[in-house]
Formats: structure tokens, C-alpha cells, sequence
DNA sequence: GTTTTTCCCTATCGGGGTAATAGGGATTGA
DNA sequence: TCAATCCCTATTACCCCGATAGGGAAAAAC
């Protein structure tokens, strides 16, 4: 799973414009209050209203706000509009992988790595991220200190 | 989740050596059961060996074999090796990931995908996907039919 | 209706990785 | 000594990533 710096910041940009609950937030307080490189997150910004995960408002007193409630936009959808696909193997999806011989099952592994990232990443709500109050399954993840050791 | 060629093929030749049970096997055959381009894949069986992941033989009668039985050697291990680490944010390891404001939560939830993925890729051996019987939480993960359709 | 503010578009940049091949050198068993 | 096999170093083409530059277009305020 490579989670680029684009999808980091947009994830993050989009928590912050969940923060100012339903006002209309310019792009300069978004990139300020997250230290973000400002023409770069501006392209980003342009992709994520492309995606219609965010709404924009031109001329002065314009700025951004969520196309829909935070508790209904996921990480997973922010991260597929950024980077594509949550799993690729080789480019190609998962599940169209073919393979013979002693590879015949190694498609059915790959599909299991991707529906365990979907369960966090698409069950995983901005709202629940804002709030600190995660899903219990994905608490549960998180909550076991070996999850935050390297190998 | 971004499973370069390399990878895959690395896994593949790994299943087809395990095939071969405790036989020294030329590269050859490895290449040519799993239908892969011959100098790319000579590359990563050097990197195999270079992480102690096969055993090399020189010379006439020369191939290769598992360093170790199948049943004690992980995908993720074959992964890491040839991909680096399974998870990355912008670079970094989830769990060095520093957030402020309204992002303060947000590291909790690329660890718990993170240990999502080490679930089903640390925890399946190269035995597991030769005979098919993987274990039971990750044939669960696969066994849903909607685990195998795009998002 | 002009001005100001803000978003928005296109182009560009260097660097680095990815997939793959070429060509031959080193090693070992027979 | 011979032949098979592994092993090493380059090199190729290409594309993506992170980031910046510079200005054009829209809309609200006055």
C-alpha cells in the first residue's frame, strides 16, 4: 500500500474543511493549517472536485466545503480518487489476475489483502477520523502496539 | 497496495520451487512453468538469495532451492524483500507519520490498514497457497463475492 | 461595471523508479 | 577440461511523482 504524498494531503486537506463544519473555507487557511506545499495542493484541490468530493465557490469570499456530510465520504474514496485502485498487482486488479500451476490460488490471496484494506479504509469515515472515534474493528487494529512496530 | 511485477513474479517462482519439494530446480524450469521473461526474473532470484530467501547452486546440475520449508516462509516476507516495506505513507512508515489539527487521528488509521495487510499477507504461507488451503480468517476474506468485484 | 478575490488551467522541471534486455564473467560438478 | 549454470554490471525506454511558474476565468462586493 503506497499512499502518496497527493492522497496524504488530500485526506488531510478534506479533514480540515470537515473541521469548519458546513462554512465555505478558502484554499489558503485548508494548505496553512496542514503546512501543505500551496500550488501543489491546488491541483489536488481541482482533482478532488473533479472526484465531486468537494464543492468549490469562486470570486471573493470563495473557497471550498464538502460535496456531502463528513460521515458520509470515506478515506478509501478520497484515496481511489487520488492514487486509483486501493490494490494492483503488476497494474492489473486483483481479481483479474490469472495464474497456473503452482501459482493457482495466489489470486484468492490477493483478494483477501484487498478486502482486508477495504475494511479499514473504506469503513473508515472523515467523520470518525475527526473525532478520534474510530470504527471498533479498526480501533481494535490500531490498538495493538505490535501495529505500530516496524518489520 | 502496489504489487510490482518484480513481486508477483518473485512469489511465483517461490510456489513453483516449493512445488518441486527439497529438489535443487535450474532456473529455467522455474521460468518457463510460470511463463516469465527469463533475464528480468535471473535479477530476482540474485535478490532472493540476497535476502536468504533461496539457496543457490552453481554449476552443471545448478538451481535453486528454498532456504527454508515452504510452510515458514510468508508472502509478505517474499514481498518485503523485493518491494520494501508493505505499507508507506508519502515515504514513511505509517507509524512515523505525524498529523496536527484536524489530521491529529489520521496515523492511527493507515496502522490499522497497515496490520490489515500483515494479517493476511504475514500470516500465509507459500504451503498455504501451494495446496490451496489457506487459513481460515483470509479464505473468509476471500470467500465473499463481493471481495472479488472493482470499486 | 469595475475591482478584487479566489479558484482554475496549462506548461514545465528534475529526479527516480519500473520493466526489461544485453553480454559476458565466475563457479562448480562431471 | 568442459559445459552447464548461476551471477554481475550496464544500458535502455518510459512513465510517474512531487512541485513550481504564470497567468486566465469567474463571481461577488462595492
Amino acid at each position: 500500500m503506497q499512499i502518496s504524498a497527493k492522497a496524504d494531503y488530500a485526506v488531510r486537506v478534506m479533514l480540515e474543511l470537515a473541521a469548519h463544519g458546513p462554512d465555505v473555507v478558502k484554499s489558503t487557511i485548508l494548505i496553512d493549517h496542514q503546512d501543505l506545499p500551496r500550488k501543489f495542493v491546488e491541483t489536488i484541490l481541482v482533482d478532488l472536485r473533479r472526484a465531486d468530493l468537494v464543492r468549490s465557490h469562486r470570486g471573493a469570499d470563495g473557497g471550498y466545503t464538502l460535496a456531502r456530510p463528513a460521515s458520509a465520504i470515506s478515506i478509501g474514496q478520497i484515496v481511489r480518487a487520488i492514487d486509483g485502485p486501493l490494490a494492483e498487482v503488476r497494474g492489473l486488479r486483483p481479481h483479474e489476475c490469472e495464474y497456473t500451476n503452482a501459482a493457482e490460488h495466489l489470486a484468492e490471496v490477493w483478494v483477501a489483502a484487498r478486502a482486508a484494506l477495504r475494511k479499514v479504509l473504506d469503513e473508515t469515515s472523515l467523520a470518525h477520523v475527526l473525532n478520534g472515534k474510530l470504527p471498533v474493528h479498526v480501533r481494535r487494529m490500531a490498538g495493538s502496539p505490535e501495529a505500530w512496530l516496524p518489520r
